[in-house]
DNA sequence: ATATAAATACCCCAATCATGTGATATGAAA
DNA sequence: TTTCATATCACATGATTGGGGTATTTATAT
C-alpha cells in the first residue's frame, strides 16, 4: 500500500481526488490538507511515500513545500498537482524536487499512470511540461552573443576554467598583453568589470 | 507532410524503421544514411523537418550531429532513437538540441506518437530517461558541500555573483580581512587557487 | 576542563589584475 | 581610398588578490 498525502486548497478538488485514492485499491490516503503551513510536521507524523501537492495555496506555496519536504525526508516522492504550466513555476517545482508534474486538466484520466510511473522510477510530465524542460537545459543557440569575437570567446572560455592570464595566453598561444586586451573588450561588451562577474555571466547565460 | 531524415547504421534496422516512415500517410521520408559524417550538407539539401537519429553511428556520433545540425537549421527536430538510456548520452544529447529520447524497444509501439507529440511542441521521453533529466536539474541535497560552513557559502555566493573582497565585506557585514581568511578557507576546500575557478566550481557543481 | 571548529580581525609581500594609452597588421566595408 | 573591425603586442600605474602568518571570541564536543 502506498501512503500518499494531499495538499490542494481548494475544497471540491480535494474531495474529488481523495475520494479517487480512497477508491484505489493500492493506495492509502492518509490525510488531506487546505494548506502546506505544517508540512514537515505532517510529513514527520505521517511518513507517506508520496505527496500529491498544488502550487497556489494559503500561506506556504507548494513549491516551497516541496523544498521542506525534501530537505527533512528526501525519500518522498512529490507529484505537483496544479493549473500552471508556465516556466517559472514548472522549473522551480523540479529544482525544489517534484518527482514528477501533472497539469490538472490530465487528473481524471492520468493521475493513477503518473503515480505508477513515479513508483516505478519515472518522472511523469505533461507534453509541454517536458518541453519547458529540456528547453531550460538546452543553450541559447545564438541569442545574446553580446557580439563577442570568436577570440574573445575562446578567451571567456579559457578564463571560465579558471586559468590565469599567463595560463590564458599559453593556452591561446598569444601574449599576454593581448590577453589583457581581449578581457577588456570581453568586460565591455558583457558589461561587467571583473573576471568573476564575467565568468559568472558566462556560464549562467550558456556562454561557456 | 512531415518531411524525414533517418541516421541509424544497422542496415535492418533502417530497413525496417524506413518502412514505417514510409507507409506512414503524413511522413514523408526524403533520405535514410548509415552514418552522419556529411549531415550538415544533407540538412541543406532536403530541409527535413525531423531528424530520426541514432547515437552509435561510424565516425560522427548522433550526438555531435544534433550539434551541428542545430546551429545550421535550428528549427528542425530531432528525435533521438538509441539502446542507450545513460545519464551521459542522455543529458549531452539532450543538451545539444535534442527534441526526444526514444529508447529501440519502444521504436515499434511509439514512434508515431513520439513525432506527433515533438510537432506539437513537446518532447517526448521515456520514463526513465525523464527520471534523468531531472534529477540533472535537481540540486544534490547536502552530497557534495566540500565541508563548506554556512559563513563559507555566503561568502561563495557573494563572490560568484562577480564581487570584490570589498563588497563581499559590505554584502556580508564584515571586514575585508575577514573576507580574505574565509576566502582562503574556501580555496582549501574546494582545491582551487583563484576567485574564477572557485566561482567556476561553485556554479557548475550545484553549490550556488 | 580542554580540545576543536567556526567566525572574526589584522599584518605582510609578491603576484596578478584593471585600466588607460598607444601601436601595427590585416581584411572587409563604405 | 579610407574607414572600421579584428587580432596582435607593449608599457605604466595603482588596486586587488593569493598565500603566509597570528590572534580573539564563542560554541560544541570529548
Amino acid at each position: 500500500m502506498i501512503k500518499v498525502l494531499l495538499y490542494e486548497d481548494n475544497d471540491l478538488l480535494r474531495e474529488s481526488i481523495s475520494s479517487m485514492v480512497t477508491l484505489n485499491d493500492g493506495m492509502d490516503l492518509l490525510g488531506a490538507f487546505s494548506d502546506a503551513n505544517k508540512v514537515e510536521e505532517e510529513v514527520k507524523t505521517f511518513r507517506p511515500d508520496l505527496i500529491l501537492m498544488d502550487i497556489e495555496m494559503p500561506g506556504r506555496t507548494g513549491i516551497e513545500a516541496t523544498a521542506l519536504v525534501k530537505k527533512t525526508s528526501p525519500e518522498t516522492n512529490i507529484l505537483i498537482l496544479t493549473v500552471f504550466d508556465d516556466s517559472e513555476n514548472v522549473l522551480n517545482a523540479i529544482k525544489a524536487g517534484a518527482s514528477g508534474y501533472l497539469l490538472k486538466k490530465y487528473i481524471a484520466n492520468r493521475l493513477f499512470s503518473a503515480v505508477e510511473e513515479i513508483l516505478e522510477g519515472g518522472a511523469p510530465m505533461s507534453p509541454a511540461v517536458a518541453k519547458l524542460v529540456i528547453q531550460s537545459m538546452q543553450k541559447p543557440q545564438q541569442s545574446t552573443n553580446y557580439g563577442l569575437t570568436e577570440r574573445e570567446k575562446d578567451v571567456l572560455v579559457s578564463l571560465s576554467k579558471g586559468n590565469s592570464f599567463k595560463l590564458i595566453a599559453a593556452d591561446c598561444k598569444i601574449s599576454i598583453d593581448t590577453v589583457r586586451t581581449h578581457i577588456k573588450h570581453i568586460y565591455e561588451k558583457l558589461q561587467v568589470h571583473c573576471q568573476t562577474e564575467a565568468v559568472s555571466k558566462a556560464i549562467n547565460e550558456g556562454l561557456v
